[in-house]
DNA sequence: CACATTGGTAAGTCTTGGCTTACGGTAAGC
DNA sequence: GCTTACCGTAAGCCAAGACTTACCAATGTG
């Protein structure tokens, strides 16, 4: 968790964002994600490495395995950061509509 | 809104996040978040352009400026995302603190 | 109708980053 | 202990992309 950004740079990569939501149809070790993947191994190792240190995923060894599960604690900063403007956006949203509107009117008027 | 992901690629980049999140503090035309930001006004341009085909500002024009202003659309689909693993998330963790207190108590029994 | 403001786009450069193959390292099975 | 299974990391390649300068189009202004 270096940094509270890491999150959007993990998730914008479609490969990653696949690994992730496998990952969250259950726990996974790095060769079964791989076999599923057009993608070799080393590949999802890499990605999963980034996950990781954006808070996605945890990982678990099992023997000579190493099984990864999701993580809500890079979710939850992501959603925290998204609320922050939550309100923000939709305020200047319904200010704009209005603004459209009235700018409608004048032009219909008559 | 071509991808519904675009968004998280938009959000990725540093600059790009800069300029959405000073679009949050008030609607600004380019020239003037060129003006308090260390990059030139071509790359705001860019930016904008992204952040714009990902549904997270909008544009309207003012005589010869462009004023972009943030839209809630693209962080309504984010957040729609993050919901669909939120509650799997969760349940995971769950799981996982469960299997390793159960590991600890066998462990450190007697 | 010049002339200035404002800003989008094209072209080129340089960095970032995703992918592969090759290798090393650790845990399990015989 | 030797072999096999599993996986992380290094090195190199190539495409994507972030930035710059140069140029052009559109709108206001005298």
């Amino acid at each position: 968790m270096a940094d509270r950004h890491l999150a959007f740079k993990a998730l914008a990569d479609g490969t990653r964002r696949e690994v992730f939501e496998r990952l969250a149809a259950g726990p996974k070790a790095v060769g079964e994600l791989a076999e599923e993947m057009p993608v070799t191994r080393p590949a999802v190792s890499q990605h999963l490495k980034a996950l990781k240190s954006a808070g996605l995923v945890t990982e678990r060894r099992e023997g000579t395995r190493r099984v990864y599960q999701i993580d809500p604690a890079g979710l939850g900063q992501m959603r925290a950061w998204l609320d922050r403007f939550w309100d923000t956006a939709l305020d200047a949203f319904q200010a704009e509509v209005i603004r459209t509107t009235k700018h409608e009117r004048r032009s219909k008027k008559r």
